[in-house]
Order: structure tokens, then C-alpha cells, then sequence
DNA sequence: GTTCACGGTAAAACCGGTTTGATGAACCGG
DNA sequence: CCGGTTCATCAAACCGGTTTTACCGTGAAC
């Protein structure tokens, strides 16, 4: 009737179950000739293990889980997050473990799927968008859940971590501007309670040496075109912009071209992340590749280390690349021109 | 010691863990004071069900899965799947259901991931990609896998459908360019085995009356670079060309700009799918919105139908806009210019 | 005043594997 | 030839729930 078990191949081959278990897993001797009684029972069965059996007795669900708290419409116009899925799924398919993916919105929401996590659901998770004061961090901690987070997180916690380092390209991208002898040098940045927009806006602040150009962004397109707005409208506006990510930047170009502007003749502008577009845009958006791909291959080794019993450990993934492109080329502007003409908009 | 379990709660209202089963699926009746008790019990213990033992018992996963076949590379450059997911988790989450994704590359491969999910990692499957003539869907038949295919499959078989009607926007934009005064309108597909690319390309030799522009690519940046060059390298070459995807639109224009070509003026341009970047982009590209999240949405809640045990069925998804744009602006080149002058480049 | 239906709970079987303890046969040194 | 290993296998317990069966007490029906 139903899908053969354990029992129909033990049968099959005149053994019992815990023998051709035992053929599987190895964990004792069983002979060459009886394995092959049962493989060949097996084969001609076409039997396949119930993994939720499995995942029972063996107290282990073969799944790593990843908890998303992004709005769904944010999540669909970025471009970190297919990219690090990837290179997490790269690692796991080879150890035939599955990834277990909830999508929540809302404090409640998201409690009740790490709990569902531990509950049996996934042996352990990846914590993506981690705040400088990360609730999680202490509610997995509770609730016994391996977790790998991803970013720094400085507080005391007893979790594996990969790092990124932010501030470095940040530093380059207002050195190169600097060097093309940009001096009013703006950052929209993502929300600062994030690890990461913290880190870059840090960098920002620091290499600047203020923050009165820096504005605080959400990531979307639209506070990107806001923020912009903002800062073009200053009475001494910058002549170089720096965006969290390539949707602000491009969110933010697209406006300043509505009001007159070229880039980057008039407006140097940068972003981060490197959307595969951005280098196909004109002029040519400059960004930074952080490599989610990689990012994602090495949280989930990491996971699986964990798994593995391995005490946990903090990497840093060294994967930053400044993609220098058009929309920062050419001398900056002499001065800075008059204040719009908005009447000409 | 570990997490407590249905025999702890048990325990501590003083009743047998049937009782305290009954007290939450509500299969049986439990006197009002006896449920207040167990679920205080619950409340008290932090008792949080084991998923794997109920999957075990109730013969159900409580999950879905995705198989996806894609190269990731190509994956991450993808704006159709991330919103896709989005759309179905926004079902799944109010059903406590997880989403189950494998990556996997080979034929080997994935049916290997195809019989892990029928093995209860999983209790049914989306389809996505589908070919023409799909393996897949008599390999699912005989897993006996309840599954939801995305896009039209003519063969007999069992499984429900989500349909989208790729071909009138395909003839809309034919139309346009028509009516712009274009006469030679090529088109760069995707892969021709797919049924979407094919309802697409079926659509274009229809409206166009002829195949001799039709190219066929893959999806990626590259092909559509390659076939732009071969198409714009042809003695009577097209004046405006329709591409699968946002990815080879904008490669295919970025290659025409570097042959000293003006989009629209020069040639139009057209992409599918609209990238979220697309309007964003100078000039912005006309493109066909198809709504992801409303496809995911619909599929999630169809297999959710047929879990529940109502008989298969295809539903159609009225979802894609036409997204007229700069880059298909203007009226028609006069004639065709001169070859390109290849020694400018 | 028995009979019957039914609400409420206990007891036990079951889901399909893994893991542990016991057993018998072969092997081995003294 | 005997006690002690080692090897191969069986039998049973176990994982933590769900589901089925059985049983008891009570109020309504006859």
C-alpha cells in the first residue's frame, strides 16, 4: 500500500530492523554478505527512509533554518539575500540537508518561528539583519538554539559570528573622493540600529570627521529619493553622495538628474551591495561587492561545525570589493553651484 | 533536563498526554476546567510540542518544499524568485507551514531532493521552470507528491496548475512597437524548452509573422550581449528588440550603446519580468511586470487546496503589466543606419 | 428501575526509524 | 580444553507525539 519501511526491507532480506540499520549507519559491524541481502531488498523495494522518522530517533532534523523579519516587498528588490541563500544551499546539498526558510513579520511572528526551529524543525540557524541590541541573541540563547549570526555582535554571547569588514570600503570610497577633490561628502545610510548600517555610517562619520552630512535611511528606494532631496537642498549641498545600498543610490540619482543635475559632473554618487545591474546602468553606478555568495557559504559551514560539536568561533570573511565606476569618475565640481533652480524642475 | 515534554504537561495537570492532546486539537471533548488545567501545566513548563514527533504521528511535515535546479549564480541575479518566495511564505506563515528549499544541480541531484521531500521532509512540492516535455511531473506522479505546477503543461496529468498568460503582453508589445512604426522586431529568448520562454517566443513569431529574428538565450547577462551583437550585426538589422528578461535587456542595450548606438532612438528595447531597477535606469526600459508575489500567493494557497484534499485544479493568474518606458519611446528609425560603423568602438 | 446515549478520561497501540543490552558463534592465547 | 574477546545479529526499549479502544459516571428515555 503505502510507502515500504524498515520493517518491509528487514523482512525482505530475513533480518530485523535494527539490522539493516545498522547497515546504513554503520555504527556496528554487520557482514559483507548480509549488507548486500539488504541493500539488494532495499533496491528492489525502492525503499527511502522517512526523514521524519529519522528525524525523531535521531533527535536531529537534517535542516538549518533561516528566520526572516524583512518585509516581504523589501526583500524582493534586494539583492543580498538570493545570493547568500545560494551560498548557503551550496554547502549544505552536499551533506543532504535541508533548509527550512520562514518569513515573518512582527515581534510575536517571529519568536513563534525560532521557536518552531527548536522545536524539532531545524538543528540550528543563521541570523541575518542583526541589531546593535539584538534581542535574538538571548532568546536563542534560551531556548538551547545553535545559531551562527552574521555581523559582529559585541556583547557577550556564546555564538559563532561572521564578520564582515564594512569600514574599510568606506574609508576607500571617501578617500577616492576626496582625491578627486570632493570635500562635501554626504552618507544616506541604512537603519542605524543595524549592525552593519552602524558600521558603515561609523566609518563614514570617521573618515569625514562629522555627521552633519549623514542621513538616516530604510534601504528602500523611496527614503533614498527623500534623503537626497534633503541634501541637495542645503545651502551648501554636497557634491558626493554615499548610499547604504545600490537602490538608495540609484533612488537618489535618478532624482538629482530631475532636478538638473549629471552625474557625476554636478553629483558624484556611490552605493553598496553592487546589484548585478549597477554596472549596467549609465553612467555606471560605483558600489561595493561584499560577496553574499561567500558570505552565505561560510555561515553555513560554520553552522555545520557548530553541529559538529566544534566550539564556537567568530570568522571574518574578507570579501569587499570597490567597483569603481562612472558615477564617481571626473574632478569634482569646482564649487558648488548656486542652489537648484527648482522653479525649472 | 531537556525540553519538557506532552508527558511532562501530563504529568503536571494530572491527566495522560491523550487528554492533554485532545485538550489542543480538540478532536475529543475535554471538560472546561480540565483544559484550563493542562494549559496552565503547558504555560508553566514552557512546553512547546515536538515538531518532529507530531510529524512522525500525524504522518504530516507541516512544510512545503521548493527544488530548485537553477545554477546559483544565475539564481542570484534573478528578480523573479525572491518575490516569488515572498508571495508564498505570506501564505504558508499563517498556516504554521515552513518552507522547505533545496538547491541542487544535476538531474541526479534533484531527484534525490524530490525524494527527500516525499520521504516527509515535506508533504507536497511548487514546481518551478517548467519544461515542455518535464520529467519531473511523471517522477512526482509516481512519488505519489502532491505538487503545484507553475505555468501551463499540456500533458496529461494530475497535479494542479498556475498558468500566466505570457502571450498577450508578448503581442501588446509587438503592437506598440508596430505602431511606432517598426517593422523589424527581433526577439531575444530564453531557453525554448521551458514553457514560459516558448509561450513567449510562441507568441512573437505569431505576432510578427516569422522567426527569422527570433534568438534564442539563456537568462543570462552574457547571451544576451552575445545575440544582441549577432542580430545587430545582420545586413537588415532590427530596429527594436524584445528580450525574456530585464538581465539581457540591458546587457543587449548596454552592448548597443558601446557601438555608438542611442536607445530608444536607435533601437528600442524591451526587457520582461521588470527588475525593480529597470525604471530606474536612463532610459528607463519598457518591461512586463508579472507580479511574483501574487503567482507565489496563488500557488501556495493551491497546493495548500490540494493538501486539504479538494481535487486538483488551473487557475489562472491575470497578472502582467505592460510597463511602457523610455526605452521603447519615440517614433521608429527612419531607415536602418548604415552598418555600425565597428571600427568607432 | 433498567437501558441507552454520551461526555470525559485513561490505557494502549502506533508512526518508522535509532540505539542499547543480550546472545550465540567463532576465534585466540595459555 | 577453557575463559575471555570479538563479531554479527536479534529483541526490545525509546524518541514524543496522535489516534483508537475501552471504560466509567450521569442524565434522559421508556
Amino acid at each position: 500500500m503505502g510507502r515500504p519501511t524498515i520493517d518491509d526491507v528487514a523482512r525482505a532480506a530475513g533480518v530485523t530492523k535494527a539490522t539493516v540499520s545498522h547497515a546504513y549507519s554503520g555504527k556496528r559491524p554487520i557482514s559483507a554478505t548480509t549488507k548486500a541481502r539488504i541493500f539488494a531488498a532495499a533496491e528492489r523495494l525502492d525503499w527511502v527512509p522517512s526523514s521524519r522518522a529519522r528525524a525523531l530517533a535521531a533527535r536531529r532534523a537534517n535542516a538549518v533554518g533561516v528566520v526572516l523579519s524583512r518585509d516581504p516587498a523589501i526583500l524582493a528588490s534586494d539583492a543580498f539575500f538570493p545570493a547568500f541563500i545560494s551560498g548557503v544551499e551550496s554547502v549544505l546539498a552536499g551533506h543532504e540537508i535541508a533548509l527550512v526558510l520562514q518569513m515573518v513579520t512582527g515581534r510575536t511572528a517571529e519568536e513563534r518561528a525560532y521557536r518552531a526551529m527548536a522545536s524539532g524543525r531545524a538543528d540550528g540557524v543563521i541570523v541575518l539583519d542583526l541589531h546593535r541590541v539584538d534581542w535574538r541573541v538571548p532568546y536563542l540563547r534560551d531556548l538551547r538554539l545553535p545559531a551562527v549570526l552574521l555581523g559582529a555582535y559585541d556583547a557577550e554571547n556564546p555564538f559563532s559570528t561572521v564578520r564582515t569588514d564594512d569600514a574599510t570600503p568606506v574609508r576607500e570610497l571617501v578617500a577616492h573622493l576626496r582625491a578627486l577633490g570632493h570635500t562635501r561628502i554626504a552618507h544616506v545610510s541604512g537603519p542605524l540600529d543595524y549592525v552593519h548600517s552602524h558600521a558603515r555610517a561609523a566609518a563614514y562619520v570617521e573618515s569625514v570627521g562629522g555627521d552633519e552630512l549623514l542621513r538616516e535611511g530604510d534601504f528602500t528606494a523611496g527614503s533614498g529619493r527623500a534623503l537626497t532631496a534633503e541634501l541637495l537642498g542645503l545651502p551648501d549641498r554636497p557634491t558626493a553622495v554615499l548610499y547604504a545600498n545600490d537602490t538608495m543610490a540609484i533612488a537618489g540619482y535618478s532624482y538629482a538628474r530631475s532636478r538638473g543635475l549629471e552625474v557625476p559632473a554636478d553629483l558624484a554618487v556611490a552605493g553598496f551591495d553592487d546589484d548585478h545591474l549597477s554596472a549596467h546602468l549609465s553612467p555606471a553606478l560605483t558600489s561595493v561587492s561584499s560577496d553574499p555568495f561567500r558570505r552565505g557559504k561560510v555561515a553555513a559551514e560554520r553552522l555545520l561545525a557548530d553541529l559538529a560539536g566544534e566550539p564556537a568561533e567568530s570568522v571574518t570573511v574578507d570579501c569587499t570589493v570597490l567597483r569603481l565606476r562612472a558615477s564617481t569618475a571626473g574632478p569634482a565640481p569646482e564649487a558648488h553651484p548656486t542652489p537648484l533652480e527648482e522653479e525649472l524642475s
